[in-house]
DNA sequence: ACGCGCGTTGCATACGGATGCAAGATCAGG
DNA sequence: CCTGATCTTGCATCCGTATGCAACGCGCGT
C-alpha cells in the first residue's frame, strides 16, 4: 500500500496523502482526517525509507559500544535508546569488538547515513578512527574525551569524583590508600587516577599502592585487591569502577579482611549491584538520567552537528556512602 | 557524492557504479576495477538508503528488548548484534517500556520495513501485539514461545533444565525444595515452574514452598528466600534464574544459613555472575552461542520468513554444578 | 567471410514520498 | 460584483540506486 494507491482511492493526489501525514504541511484538517481515517482502514503507513530518501535525513541514531559486560552500559545504552525513541529517533547498534577491522565494522555507519552518532565505547576507537566514523555528521562520545579530534561529548566529572572518594577516605581516618585502574589508558581512568593520586598527595595521605588491573572486570578487580592485599600497608582502595570494586570487595573478605574496619573500598559507577546488601559499597554516582539528558538535547539543538565547535560537558556526580566506607 | 556523478567523472553510466558494487553482477573486471579504485579516491560510497528503496530490503533487523538489568539480555543481545553484523545486518534497538503505548513503540518497526524482528522480550507483549508487529515479515522469538499466534522461536529447553536440577537436588539427598518463580505467567517461568514440580513428585520430594516473586529481580530472590527461611522445612531451593537466585543466596548467608550444608541452592542462565567465587551457583546454562547461532540461521535460511510455518527450536543447556549445591 | 552467441554496457524506468511552484478555491473588503 | 489576499490542492520533479531490456562488440565455428 503507498501513498499513490491511497490517494486513487480517495479521489486526491499523492502530495495530499503525503501531506497528511506531515505535521504543519499545508492542508485543510478535514482532508487530512480523511485521509488519516481511511489510512488506518486500509494499513497504510508511510514508508519511511523513501522518506528518508527524500528528505535526506534518516531518524536513526547510531550507537558505537563495547562494553556490555559491565553493567553500568546496559542501563546507559537503555536509558539512552528510549530518550532516543521519545523524540522519534531510533537507534541502530554497532557492536564493536576489538580485533578485527573496525572501519569495516563501522563501515554501515556511513553508508546508512545515521542523522548522528553516539560512541559510548570507552576504549578500542583510536582518533582516526573516529574521526573517519563521524566525519561530516552529528557526534557525541559519552565517558570519553576527543584526543586528537574536535568531537563533542558528554562525560562526568571524574575528578570531581576522585577528589570525593580521596577526602572521604581522608575523613574516615584513612591514610595509606591505594588505587587500582582499569584499563589505564582510557580517559575515564586517567582522569580519575591523575585527581585521586593528586588530592591523596594534597591531604597528606600515603599512596601505598597503585595497580593497573588491565580490564574493567570483576576478576581484575580480585586480584589487584590481593596483590594490594600481599603488601600490607593499606587501609583504603579506590577501584576505578563498581565491577572492579566488587570483586576486590569479595577477595579480601574471603581473605579475612574485615571491610571497613581493616580496609575500606570504594568504587565508582554506581551500578545497581552496588546497593546490594552483599556490597553495599561507596561509590561516586554516575547520574544516568543527566548525561542522557544533556546528550539527547545536544542532538536536539544541533550543538553536536558537524560545523559546530566541539562542547564538553562535563556532568556533576554525588558521592553514595555505604558501609564499604564504615557509613552503612 | 553519488553514483551518476562518479559516473560521469569517468565517462561510464550509472548503471556501472551500481553494478561494479553489486557482487556478482554483469560487469568485466576490469571495469569494476577502475570503478571501485576511483570510488576510493573521491570517496564514494554507496548509498544504504536509496539500494533500499530500489531493492526493498533493508538490511535491518528490529531487536525487541525490554530487560536489560537482567545480565542475560546484554550478554544475548551483544552475541545476536555481532553475529547479524557479521552477515551484513545491522541491527534497530527497540527498547520497549512497559505500559506505554507498545503499538507506539512498535511502530517504527513496521515503517522503517525491517527484515525481519527478533524478539527477546519475554514479557510484556501480548499475543495480538505481537502479532501486529512481526505483520507480514519475518520474525524470530527468543526464550518464549508464541501463544496464539504462529510465530518461530528459538528457547532453551527449560524443561530439562527444571529437571536437571531436581534431579541434581534428589542426587545429594534433599527432599524438601522449594520453587522460587520469577513473572510466574512468562513462557520461560511457567515451563521451569512445571516441570521441575513435576519432576520433584516423580522423585518422591516435597515441594516445601513455591513463591512467585513477581520479577525477576535480585531483591525479589532475598525475599523470597527470607519468606522460605521463616517457614522452614526447606533444604534446597531452585530460583528460576540467576539474579533471584543471587539475591536469595545472599539473603540466606546473611541470616546465617549454610550454603549448601542447610540449603542447597541452584539458578538458571549461567550468566558470568554465577561463576563468581562468592556465588559460586549451580545452574542450568543456557547456551547464548547456540541459540545466536540457530536463530541467525534460520534468518538466513528463511526458515521464519512470512509464509512459512512456525519452527520451534529447543536448544539443548548443561547443568553447571558449583559449590551453592556443595560441589565445588 | 558470415552469422551466431555470449559477455558487457547503457538506457529508461521503478522504488515511495517530499516539496517548489502554479492553479484553483474561498473569503473579506470596498 | 470586483480585486486581492490567504488557504488548498495538484503537477512535476527530485532523492540515489537497481535492474529489465535492447544494443553493441568480440570471438568462434563453418
Amino acid at each position: 500500500m503507498t501513498a499513490r494507491e491511497l490517494a486513487r482511492m480517495l479521489g486526491v493526489s499523492q502530495s495530499a496523502v503525503s501531506r497528511a501525514f506531515t505535521p504543519g504541511a499545508s492542508i485543510a484538517p478535514e482532508l487530512r482526517e480523511k485521509i488519516v481515517r481511511f489510512a488506518e482502514n486500509v494499513d497504510y503507513h508511510p514508508n519511511a525509507i523513501a522518506s528518508m530518501l527524500s528528505k535526506s535525513r534518516t531518524n536513526i541514531v547510531g550507537i558505537v559500544i563495547s562494553d556490555m559486560q559491565n553493567p553500568f552500559y546496559p542501563a546507559l545504552i537503555e536509558q539512552l535508546s528510549r530518550a532516543l525513541q521519545r523524540i522519534g529517533l531510533q537507534s541502530l547498534m554497532f557492536n564493536i569488538t576489538r580485533g578485527s577491522d573496525l572501519e569495516e565494522q563501522l563501515s554501515a555507519l556511513r553508508r546508512y547515513n545515521v542523522d548522528a552518532v553516539i560512541i559510548i565505547s570507552a576504549t578500542i576507537l583510536s582518533g582516526p578512527t573516529l574521526q573517519w566514523a563521524t566525519d561530516g555528521r552529528a557526534a557525541i562520545l559519552i565517558n570519553r574525551v576527543a584526543e586528537d579530534t574536535e568531537l563533542s561529548c558528554v562525560i562526568c566529572n571524574n575528578a570531581e569524583g576522585a577528589r570525593a572518594i580521596a577526602d572521604h577516605f581522608h575523613a574516615i581516618g584513612r591514610r595509606r590508600v591505594a588505587y587500582v585502574a582499569g584499563l589505564s589508558h582510557t580517559t575515564t581512568n586517567r582522569e580519575r587516577q591523575n585527581a585521586f593520586i593528586t588530592r591523596v598527595a594534597e591531604r597528606g595521605m600515603t599512596l601505598s599502592a597503585l595497580i593497573d588491573g588491565n580490564e574493567y572486570s570483576y576478576y581484575a578487580g580480585r586480584s589487584a585487591a590481593l596483590d594490594i592485599l600481599a603488601r600490607g600497608e593499606t587501609d583504603a582502595i579506590f577501584f576505578a569502577n563498581d565491577i572492579l570494586a566488587a570483586g576486590g570487595l569479595d577477595a579480601l573478605k574471603e581473605s579475612g579482611v574485615r571491610v571497613p574496619e581493616d580496609i575500606a573500598v570504594a568504587g565508582f559507577d554506581d551500578i545497581s549491584m552496588a546497593a546490594w546488601p552483599h556490597y553495599d559499597l561507596t561509590t561516586f554516582r554516575q547520574p544516568i538520567d543527566t548525561i542522557v539528558d544533556v546528550a539527547v538535547t545536544m542532538l536536539e539543538n544541533g550543538s553536536c552537528a558537524p560545523g559546530q565547535p566541539p562542547v564538553i560537558r562535563r556532568i556533576s556526580g554525588e558521592l553514595i556512602k555505604r558501609g564499604s566506607t564504615g557509613v552503612s
